[in-house]
DNA sequence: GCTTTCCTGGCAGTTAATGCCAGGAAGGCG
DNA sequence: CGCCTTCCTGGCATTAACTGCCAGGAAAGC
């Protein structure tokens, strides 16, 4: 059952969030101050540290949940499927799936335009990233010597592969401020990185 | 004409250096203050963040000058060889180049373990990564639609994927606490990206 | 030797982030 | 309704990374 408590919570994250995000588009990120952001959004200094465990986090957040929708749709993808189709699926489930195309280039442009979040962004990625390994995994046809000692770093590779394009497409989509289509941009990086001469 | 303060400046590097990798190994990263390295190091703090801007470019801040060796090298390549053959022989420059095999394995342990360092490490990367780009894209077969209004988004993409396999074998390989062959590894890496199915 | 230049260290201040504690609202119970 | 437990909130102090500022001193140039 949600308690009021779950209620005005999830009111008090999404005007934080909400006033974080303009203040940010205002004056950039780094010309904003926690401080600030309370100020404006009504609540304390060391409330918004208990929402938001870091200022980074104000939009580097949502990240961990579009990566188990990832995980779970690419685990449910027919067995028949390359790693390659599989991931892709993936990802054309999570664009569909975030139903604020805007805010989500809000927040592309933010990460690209700053240093410090778009690293943070990546490092954030690259922890759950990790989980999708064994599921690659699985669709990949054995090796030649199986077992051996040293462990297999293709499935590692595909994944870290597959996430490029991603972010490669994303990094010029934001940059079209919207306009180019981002799962055209996909297939085009990926095609340059498998197909290329 | 080299100076006394050139040299004696290149002394305090390197014995700050050494100090800070120490008190990390000892300690981790996070649990170092700079008022320890400082105090260690026989150095006013002030002087420390004049000599290392930031406490992760005290691991981090070697970085520039493989990144413009890489540079020269691919763009020294006989202009027939592949964007991929390219790229690759700057990563074996590199590999030689550098002399100290442990001190970059130490190094590299310490960036994978510690979320911060990773994030700034990449963050650094992506700064002069996107130099290579044009060098990159001067080596692409020109595409089906030249010129069309939408930029290129191979070379980008090449670059990334290229890079994502640097990374992953190097993890495998500081992992592997440097058993493993680092040019091997980027080879199966590259392979499973290329040529997998 | 004198001047200029540059480096160094200390001090104060800012910002992000954490621990602690008192006060108060929500929820359950007699 | 009154009471108690639970949980949340805000304020305070503190730490740690960093920055600006200024005085003092060593090296460089003449």
């Amino acid at each position: 059952m949600t308690t009021l408590w779950d209620r005005s919570r999830q009111v008090a994250v999404q005007e934080i969030l909400d006033t974080a995000l303009r203040l940010f588009a205002e004056q950039g990120y780094e010309h904003t101050t926690i401080a600030q952001i309370a100020r404006e959004a009504g609540i304390s200094q060391r409330s918004l540290f208990r929402y938001f465990g870091t200022k980074e986090d104000l939009v580097c957040g949502g990240q961990e949940a579009l990566g188990e929708l990832l995980k779970q749709t690419v685990r449910q993808q027919p067995a028949e499927l390359s790693p390659w189709d599989a991931l892709r699926a993936g990802f054309e489930t999570i664009l569909t799936a975030d139903h604020t195309p805007e805010r989500v280039l809000e927040l592309s442009r933010l990460i690209f335009a700053t240093p410090a979040l778009h690293a943070r962004y990546i490092e954030k990625r690259l922890r759950w990233q990790s989980e999708l390994v064994p599921i690659v995994q699985a669709r990949l046809a054995a090796p030649a010597a199986p077992a051996g000692p040293s462990p297999d770093p293709r499935a590692k590779a595909v994944v870290a592969a597959v996430f490029a394009c991603v972010d490669t497409a994303t990094e010029l989509w934001a940059g079209s401020g919207g306009r180019l289509d981002l799962a055209d941009l996909y297939d085009q990086c990926l095609a340059a990185v498998r197909d290329g001469g």
